[in-house]
RNA sequence: GUGAGUGUAGCUCAGCGGAUAGAGCACUGGACUGUGGCUCCAGGAGUCGGGGGUUCAAAUCCCCUCACUCACCCCA
């Protein structure tokens, strides 16, 4: 028999590198929470419709990237490439609006996206998201990058550069496309096929191109920075005061304009500077709800690329510090050791054995490749004295515990 | 979707037309019998990614396919 193997771009995440994973989840959740946050909880599969609304026809996203089928009765699925537009869907159909004028809410979960796999892209993919509704001020925005510089910092990711600018709103852009278009098509031979197309259907798509003769072309026409009306002006300067005042490190890019269509205002991009791969972005989406049949509150968010955060995670912390190995030396203390787990568990030690019949010193080569700090050693002359044994493979040190001391003390050495 | 590279033991790789396909690490067992990280000995392992072709002979050459990696595109 052929073994059946997994799906192109998609990854079992080993018990290995599980312990990374929750690190970063629970240090996500737990500082927005912190912010006030609530969590939600949407569907991974959605009308297909709602993330053609919600993200755009003419992005890449929903042209060639999402998973869709039919289901039985024939209505068009998606599997979601993205949180946003489900948390919108959610927050409109679920009447959010009414319960107060600010809501905050996060997410965690997959989303899919039919791309061909690279590094830190893959097609099922781990996305953290928050997005906060009912708030114009400038204020909503600075306190996303300052929850991304937080939560950032305290995974010990610091080699990261916020890349900010503002695509003003529905006027500016017009405004500027106007402005631009001109120039764009007369010199339409300087772009590439792709861009070709996107100077009809999405200008400032043409930013993104990486292409040389594009980037050069672009380079003369003026920042969309200095078409904004004078409210948008105002709503970034103060923004980037308020950036300035975290003493955060970021860049404005005039050229940062995103894949996603229902960005008005702010948009903004946390990088790796190694690689400049980016492992956070987001940004203001004003019009999305009114877009989308609701009513019209304004609206900002980010979403993290965890897959993107796990290598950044440095593991040398190997150690198990907060582990018990058992060593049970002896019939006599294998029975015993049962009393001993059950005190364990409810005082909620983690600890690990085997049952084999070794030697002390097989024990303890043992338990060194366990990479676990302690070990508790109970043998016959343990038990006649009614004691055990707490050792420190790091330091070699051990001492003698009463047996009901245990749980106390191994509390205690797990601490430090 | 486009381009390039790579698939040989659990991992990192060697072999690149010729015999029973190897090494290091890891793993298992043993020597050391209540104090580890060492050492020594032994052992298990592989449809050489899959399929087809060329050849007396294919891991090795050719074609197809699948997967991975990297870049482009795009994005988190």
């Amino acid at each position: 028999m052929e073994i059946i193997t997994r799906l192109r771009g998609i990854k079992d995440i080993l018990p290995d590198e599980i312990e990374k994973w929750k690190k970063i989840e629970q240090t996500f959740i737990e500082i927005s929470e912190l912010f006030g946050f609530k969590e939600i909880r949407i569907p991974i599969i959605e009308n297909k419709f709602i993330f053609v609304k919600g993200i755009g026809t003419n992005t890449d996203i929903v042209m060639k990237e999402m998973y869709e089928f039919k289901d039985k009765k024939g209505r068009e699925i998606a599997l979601r490439p993205e949180g946003t537009a489900s948390v919108v869907r959610a927050f409109i159909e679920n009447k959010m609006y009414m319960k107060q004028k600010i809501t905050k809410l996060y997410y965690y979960g997959p989303m899919f996206r039919y791309d061909r796999p690279q590094k830190g892209r893959y097609r099922q993919f781990y996305q953290f998201g928050v997005e906060i509704f009912g708030g114009k001020s400038p204020y909503f925005d600075a306190e996303l990058i300052n929850l991304l510089n937080i939560a950032f910092d305290k995974l010990g990711i610091r080699e990261i550069i916020f890349l900010l600018n503002s695509l003003g709103c529905e006027n500016c852009k017009d405004n500027y496309i106007k402005k631009i278009k001109g120039h764009l098509e007369s010199n339409i031979n300087k772009f590439c096929n792709d861009c070709k197309v996107r100077i009809e259907k999405n200008p400032l798509r043409i930013f993104d191109c990486k292409n040389i003769s594009c980037k050069k072309t672009v380079e003369k026409l003026p920042s969309i920075i200095d078409f904004l009306c004078n409210e948008c002006k105002e709503h970034f300067e103060k923004f980037i005061k308020l950036i300035e005042k975290f003493g955060i490190e970021y860049k404005i890019d005039p050229k940062l304009v995103r894949g996603i269509d229902y960005y008005t205002r702010t948009v903004f991009e946390v990088n790796f500077k190694n690689d400049e791969i980016a492992i956070a972005g987001g940004g203001r989406y004003d019009n999305l709800v009114r877009d989308m049949s609701g009513p019209d509150i304004p609206a900002v968010g980010f979403a993290v690329g965890i897959d993107r955060i796990v290598p950044l995670i440095c593991d040398d912390k190997m150690i198990k510090n907060d582990v018990v190995f058992l060593v049970l030396l002896g019939e006599n203390a294998r029975k015993k050791s049962f009393e001993i787990m059950k005190n364990l568990i409810e005082n909620k030690i983690k600890f690990e054995t085997d049952y084999e019949d070794r030697s002390l010193s097989e024990y303890l080569r043992v338990v060194n490749k366990t990479g676990i700090r302690w070990c508790m050693i109970l043998g016959d002359n343990e038990i006649e004295k009614g004691v055990v044994i707490l050792k420190d493979m790091q330091t070699g040190k051990q001492e003698l515990i009463e047996n009901n001391e245990i749980v106390n003390k191994i509390k205690e050495r797990i601490k430090c």
